[in-house]
DNA sequence: ATTATCTATAGATCTATAGATAATGC
DNA sequence: ATTATCTATAGATCTATAGATAATGC
């Protein structure tokens, strides 16, 4: 069987990181604990000893998908490349990222599923808008910093709206569309009066 | 019992309307068959008589849940009152519309599940993501059609992300950030140069 | 001795169907 | 005669737990 410490630790990641991806690609509802052990090279009965309820580990698959863009970004930083919001739009808006969601961000594949899942989640869900909004807005332009978290909000916003519907639609070229249109304009747009 | 040919039409029709309601509010997977039946007052059994299968309600639910503007929109225009586009993005940008899913616009509540649903689905969502895209695009100040269908889509894209992450989050202070600072930027920006 | 994992299963779902019942509508 | 709805249930899930097994680590 083989079970050491160290060996659980292992054990425990790899559970979290399949969820983490299944989550996003097939939805919290879309998958049962038995289909995702065996994915895992395990069975169903020890899953109880890695979280306390179904619940514990959606809240901790969640989370471990967030956070994507920060190491990145901090990858691209200390690889010494410069990171542009432009990039980061491109990197987001495309049509690679909207057919791969179980690799790509949480929020487009998740959001509404969130939205009804427990306190835990939600709580967690916060902290990390809360620090992508910030990232964000860092790559801005914009002098003034509220200026910048407001410009910073709305792009996300958009980021998300956008590859959801993206996804939602059947029509390839709409669907190509949208991801483009709103791609240009988060490049180009500028407030008529900063608040 | 009662069954009416007229009986059973008002029967699909309710059964319709709640689970277009339910499924904004819990899911596309949130309840079960025997549950809505109920709450329509009616038993399990009946079901399949109205529909093929749940799929089948699923696309007849969600594509009900579309439209809502555009009901909204002629109803006020019928009525001699004029409709901006501050209204309308005052109209879909607040607490309101944020607590009360079951009411408001379907792309927000669902739109990664039914970038999970069957083709039939998704074919009714884009047919209802051209026509709200037609819609926004007509309220638009912009003389020149491809940049107000372009900035329809931003305003669209926001929309539906703004509202998505707003749920998500536990923080009330960052839902409502999120709310007015998307309404205000929306109302505000301009394209640096129309494409 | 402890514990990570296994097998097996209880109990609660859920979708879909079979067959009965009672009304409509020819 | 047809059919809208009912009751009952088959068969397939799904979460969680009980108890066995085999390794770790004192």
């Amino acid at each position: 069987m083989g079970h050491s410490k160290a060996q659980k630790t292992r054990t425990h990641k790899r559970i979290v990181s399949i969820a983490s991806k299944r989550f996003r690609e097939k939805g919290l509802a879309g998958f049962g604990i038995a289909e995702l052990m065996k994915e895992a090279g395990l069975t169903v009965g020890g899953f109880y000893k890695h979280f306390d309820s179904r619940d514990d580990l959606v809240a901790e698959a969640v989370n471990s998908a967030f956070g994507g863009w920060k190491r990145r970004v901090d990858a691209a930083k200390s690889g010494g490349a410069s990171v542009s919001i432009a990039k980061l739009i491109d990197d987001y808006l495309n049509a690679a990222h909207r057919d791969d969601p179980g690799t790509g961000c949480a929020f487009s594949a998740l959001a509404p599923e969130i939205a009804r899942s427990d306190k835990r989640t939600r709580s967690l869900t916060s902290e990390q808008v809360r620090n992508d909004i910030q990232l964000i807005a860092t790559l801005l332009p914009d002098k003034d910093k509220r200026t910048a978290r407001s410009r910073a909000i709305l792009t996300f916003s958009a980021f998300v709206g956008a590859m959801s519907l993206a996804r939602a639609v059947s029509d390839e070229a709409l669907s190509r569309e949208i991801l483009k249109t709103v791609a240009e304009l988060l490049k180009n747009f500028a407030p008529r009066h900063s608040t």
